[in-house]
DNA sequence: CTGAAAGCGCTTACAG
DNA sequence: CTGAAAGCGCTTACAG
């Protein structure tokens, strides 16, 4: 019959996994110091720390996070949430979070939240209100009131990129200057008949990305004593290359006057319209003028003038704000130039030339 | 002086995070019974679950997976490794990952990795030899063997989507006959002088998917009689939009006999070799025919002939395979229809047409 | 069907 | 600088 510690008796047998008692035992000191010594925590003897240290090496010891979040409190571990992963300014960010966090020593558990199912509530009442998670980055995405106060209420920090939020920290471009800047552009060109693609509701939400840039396109317009010929001129669509396509046919196919130049909300839409006017047998930028806003990969290749961001090093910014919020960093000011527009320039390729006389 | 209780005393403060006791003293049960009652597991009588649910209700109970995954094991959390995220059956394929994941109650965590930095080792012997995922699903990812048996050796089942790895369950097309499919359908249209635009290191990787592209290119060549009119033919790029545009520029600038029709090896490099068509005054179809592989979401737009796959499918497939592995499933056998290739669909459009006589 | 107790693997006051 | 003990918040045999 197996006696009670028989497993032990086997001697040799590796367990599973070695847990920090082992490192102790191997090392000949208590689990305390072995934690000490691993974490980097209180003081150690340097000798005691070698001993621990090579004992845990020679067993190939890793700490449990979990075990180790339950007493600290502490998940090493962001979430975030995210509309979509396969567009290119998302992606671009996404990439530059996950690497920034991964060089951090940190996790990153994804949301790709769809902007209105009905996952974005069980995301919020379930999964980020779990400690698993030690902080919030939300990219794109327009925060509730109470998505914002419920993470607030467990102390959960949380950084927008993009989107709109008020009660947390953001990082964002200044969206209204950009669109300025895009519409001056095609303005200081000698265009006049200028169109906007905006993105959805871009009316409907003055304070969303897409509202700002709308509402930079029509500042800049009326300060050159224009506005839209048409209301049929600012069309509003997804924010994707069909999207870009399909507003561009309707703009475009219209019967009455068309536009000489166009100012895009994003590169991708440009793309779907660059295409649309190809099918459409206007040239580019001979009959048509177009801008847009990103600097996407396939910009340059396609011609396309832009107002570049850097998306990557956003992300990259998200995650600094978001370890300082969370005191690991070593400055006392957790907002680096807190609200200071982020970085954009204007590249101008072959879709925009001045317009016909 | 403040006694030791005094908090308590207090009343009605809450505490920031409610516990299962302070569920197990509101519904008057123990703490054992409280659990049972809320995670579903053991027999509870249905009154019970009621008052302990109600319980938790009220105070905003949700258990923490951190204190449960240290005594269950199981984490609910799956890592996925994937090398990029903004590449359009990446990005996809990542979607339905993290749909199902969602679906199923499971948490993501995503290790980005790229080809071969010095962070790979890091995630494989760092992050996901702790215990935090339960599972690994690795996208796209060739993996060596010892980073299969490392993950072997944790008990970690591992499902790959796409790349090469011997000793793991495995999701792929049948890139051999994708690749004959696709050069035949130019071959049916008469064409002879073909060319191909495959992955990186195509040909030194036969088992890889650009490898087994390149190949079915190759047999479906030489069943026709034919092969690469120059071994300048085979082009290798990176398998996005201006990889593709640089390899068109090659192939096509080429002083020598120029081909008649192009198989590339993914719709972004299709889409490249579109553009640098057009910038040298190559007609498409008419000078040159090309096909894809993807069924990308710019294709229809860009009316290119493609091998449609669902990547999105293929994540949510390779979801299900996790979590029979991890005997989630309510079926015996843990792969379905183990090895099956993965349905495809060749949609013809406009970018291919039959060769001039 | 339910409860008291042990324990998952750590870290952290508290002493020394 | 180090150790013994308590405890983070759960779940799970073991009894009853």
């Amino acid at each position: 019959m197996a006696a009670i510690g028989d497993d032990a008796g086997r001697g040799g047998a590796p367990k599973a996994t070695p847990a920090i008692s082992d490192v102790a035992r191997l090392a000949g000191v208590s689990k305390a110091t072995a934690s000490r010594a691993l974490t980097g925590r209180g003081h150690v003897a340097a000798e005691t720390r070698r001993r621990v240290e090579a004992a845990a090496a020679e067993i190939g010891y890793i700490a449990s996070p979990d075990a180790a979040s339950l007493v600290t409190g502490r998940t090493k571990n962001i979430g975030v949430v995210i509309p979509f992963v396969n567009r290119w300014f998302f992606g671009e960010v996404l990439e530059g979070i996950e690497r920034a966090l991964l060089t951090a020593g940190y996790d990153l558990t994804l949301y790709n939240l769809s902007p209105h199912g009905p996952a974005r509530d069980r995301v919020f009442d379930f999964f980020l209100a779990r400690k698993r998670v030690d902080a919030v980055i939300a990219v794109g995405v327009d925060l509730a009131p109470h998505e914002i106060s419920s993470l607030d209420r467990r102390d959960k920090p949380v950084v927008c990129l993009g989107g709109t939020a008020v009660g947390a920290a953001r990082i964002a471009l200044d969206d209204l200057a950009v669109g300025q800047l895009a519409t001056e552009h095609l303005l200081h060109l000698g265009h006049t008949r200028i169109a906007h693609l905006a993105g959805p509701n871009a009316g409907a939400l003055p304070n969303s990305v897409q509202g700002q840039r709308r509402l930079g396109y029509l500042e800049a317009m009326s300060a050159a004593g224009l506005a839209p010929v048409d209301d049929d001129w600012i069309v509003e669509c997804e924010m994707t290359f069909p999207g870009g396509y399909d507003a561009g046919r309707q703009l475009l196919g219209h019967p009455g006057q068309r536009p000489s130049a166009v100012f895009a909300a994003t590169d991708e839409v440009a793309f779907g319209l660059m295409r649309a006017a190809d099918r459409l047998g206007i040239a580019v930028p001979g009959d048509l003028s177009i801008v847009g806003i990103d600097g996407h990969e396939y910009a340059e290749m396609m011609g396309l003038t832009t107002i570049e961001q850097q998306p990557e090093e956003q992300g990259r910014l998200a995650v600094e704000v978001v370890l300082r919020l969370l005191g690991e960093g070593d400055v006392a000011d957790p907002l680096p130039d807190s609200g200071a527009p982020l970085a954009t320039r204007l590249v101008v390729r072959s879709s925009t030339t001045s317009a016909a006389r």
